[in-house]
DNA sequence: AAAAAATCTTACCACTTGGTAAGATTTGAC
DNA sequence: GTCAAATCTTACCAAGTGGTAAGATTTTTT
């Protein structure tokens, strides 16, 4: 019966080191999220953020080589989940309206459960993406011309009327973001502390009013 | 003909002090914008905007009393011209498309008229406008909600539809600004080293065309 | 020309910054 | 238990931070 004493199993009260790193790891670039979000790369310092996960900045020193490059992890980090949320074009390719209510519910719940992502991206971007750019070249810029080539297909087929894809895709990929970046300022116009789901399910139905009018060819049978 | 050396007249070739002042103020409040634009408030050290303007740090500190009043300065200015951009909607009260069309190619002007101020305005709303809440408050919210009763009141003489006039306001403001603050990303989606003429003229094309589609309620008549 | 006011410069200051070096401690494998 | 690796802590460092104090210079007023 020595086996409870063997280290191969793990007790389920301490957790193995290796877990131990990981977690860590990630509690230090979900409080490096939130500090860039909001202060961007500048206006933040280690020992800020070092302070905020209760450890020392040396230790983060240890896990990450330098700032800069716990700064990137995190922008790798927000891209993986930016992109989790924004395949529903491709993934509808058949079906313009539904690909579109998709795309645009999507992007919204990634503004309302992201937020700081969504910030750090706007942040990052807002710089000029000095450290970003390679990174949407190579991630971002495949996907969104998925995505446009999928519309003018549409239009080719005459599905849709035909849109400038890109100007459309930027409308609305900045009128979905701007529910998380500009969240302090359209809660100050709505007069509330806080967006609540009301107000995002307001802003999807308009945006997708707004979209299905303008890009497809008879929106009277669908909108009243 | 002792006139000619008075005081009261001021040399051409030589300018009178108090312009020398008010000319160093400015080149001052340019480029701390110009890097706040870029960098944020923390990633701006009052060196670095003392060395772009070509004197000492501690020559800002006697011309603005410290960072953060400096900074306050440059948010007030950007302000100043955001909202001289801002007016269409409430001088055009008695035509809708006019007025939305008119706003709509204001705001774009102003993205790419004025880039930097959009992006101060964009970076400090990102950060919760800790230190603007108050001038937002007071400057821009009466003039928000002026357009939003416009709206309003466009709905129920039925000249319009009913739209949600605030979320139609947040997509308005977020698109337009889009050309500014990420327009280093949509120059990436666009393949082009930078905005062009020709692209603010194709997102206005696009805007206009969602909009009026949205809001009047007899679009085909004026689109095709 | 002299006095006063405005402007700019030099010299500091205490504090924070990102980063390094090396020792102490904890953990896991055997 | 032993040893090595992984992890964390302490002690530094040079450079940069926002800001102050006081003297030097220039400009304006008288």
């Amino acid at each position: 019966m020595r086996a409870m004493s063997n280290s191969a199993m793990p007790s389920p009260a301490r957790e193995r080191r290796s877990d131990t790193r990981e977690r860590l790891e990630q509690e230090i670039l979900e409080a490096a999220k939130r500090l860039f979000a909001v202060r961007g790369y500048g206006g933040v310092s280690l020992d800020h953020i070092a302070k905020e996960v209760g450890t020392a900045k040396q230790n983060l020193l240890y896990y990450f080589t330098s700032k800069e490059a716990l700064y990137r992890r995190v922008l790798h980090g927000v891209l993986d989940v930016w992109l989790s949320y924004m395949e529903a074009i491709t993934h509808h390719a058949d079906d313009p309206e539904l690909a579109l209510r998709k795309y645009i519910a999507g992007k919204l719940r990634f503004s309302r459960e992201h937020p700081h992502d969504s910030r750090v991206y706007a942040n990052e971007v807002i710089a000029g993406a000095p450290l970003f750019a390679q990174e949407i070249k190579d991630r971002v810029l495949p996907a969104l011309q998925a995505d446009i080539a999928v519309f003018n297909r549409w239009a080719e087929q005459g599905v849709c009327r035909p849109v400038d894809a890109a100007h459309l895709m930027v409308v609305l990929w900045a009128s979905t973001q701007a529910y998380a970046d500009f969240a302090s300022q359209i809660c100050l116009v709505l007069g509330k502390p806080e967006l609540e789901e009301a107000d995002f399910a307001a802003a999807e139905s308009l945006l997708v009013d707004m979209v299905l009018r303008t890009v497809l060819k008879t929106p009277e049978c669908r909108l009243r």
